[in-house]
DNA sequence: GAAGATTGACTGATCAATCTTG
DNA sequence: CAAGATTGATCAGTCAATCTTC
């Protein structure tokens, strides 16, 4: 089994955590100071940026990797501000469309730029190779985690 | 500069991001429904057994990663439940040092393995090379972030 | 005035329960 | 009954303002 390098995968474990939680204070500390608003709203738009055709409340927390209260909230507050709109989707009267408004859509852009600036910067001086390795080696992370949770439910008598 | 290879470093951060929520997710749901306890909770127990003379208000705060206020109001939860207890520095009353009580320890002794069993194993199927490589790389990130962060500030205008 | 800690207002997130439509 | 979405309760977290002590 793998419990003979506990060790090593607990303190992997904790530097990711570290490293997420500084990125996450720093961005939202600036996002709060630059434009005023939030780290999970700027999410919103972006992830509606890259769906022009419009996203439905559940595929939205899905990209967002929250749960769908958590959404109906922040969307509730960003149609507030007429930055996203909803429309009825036209098959199922149950779902929605969410999609950007024109000024959702400039607001976005205005900050799009600077935030992925922000993130360069805040990552210059790892060095290229490290980079690539770190996503990949990430990407892999994650599929092992989604992939042990499930397996792991069962024996661990989880529901 | 490093502008020019925004488009990678931004994908490794939307990588890290996406590993650490998913391992959060899984171990917040399996503490919950194995303990009925929380992630937070569980944390200031842990970081509380790595020093047992007792830690600050303000030096835990900082080895969980969030700010003062919600310390307290974690901390005053565990007070309530007896895990935990504060007693006022003999040198500066305005200081308290926070440690486990018996009952605590006992608690987060409980815990402690299976949470590292279950963190091995989520990880599990990360080749060993990886995991070492991973830690060492992540580290590297988080002293970026934090070394940029603060040159940034000034250059970008936040304060 | 600065530092340790708390408070109050607010935002974000989960979860379980519910409503509505399929 | 299943699926999409919302609601209400609860817990976490930030931030700015405050209180107390140094």
């Amino acid at each position: 089994m793998a419990a003979e390098h506990s060790r090593e995968r607990l303190r992997l474990w904790l530097r990711l955590l570290a490293a997420t939680n500084e990125m996450e204070r720093v961005l939202r500390r600036r996002i709060r100071a630059e434009f005023g608003t939030t780290l999970p709203r700027f999410d919103v738009l972006a992830a509606l940026d890259r769906a022009p055709e419009g996203l439905s409340m559940s595929e939205l927390s899905r990209q967002l990797m929250v749960t769908n209260g958590n959404t109906t909230s922040l969307v509730a507050a960003l149609t507030e501000d007429a930055l996203v709109a909803r429309t009825v989707s036209p098959h199922d009267r149950r779902s929605f469309s969410v999609e950007l408004t024109d000024s959702g859509r400039d607001s976005f852009e205005r900050m799009a730029d600077l935030h992925a600036r922000w993130v360069s910067e805040l990552l210059a001086g790892v060095d290229e190779a490290d980079v690539d390795q770190l996503s990949r080696g990430l990407h892999e992370v994650r599929l092992a985690i989604q992939a042990n949770a499930e397996s792991g439910a069962l024996a661990e008598g989880v529901r």
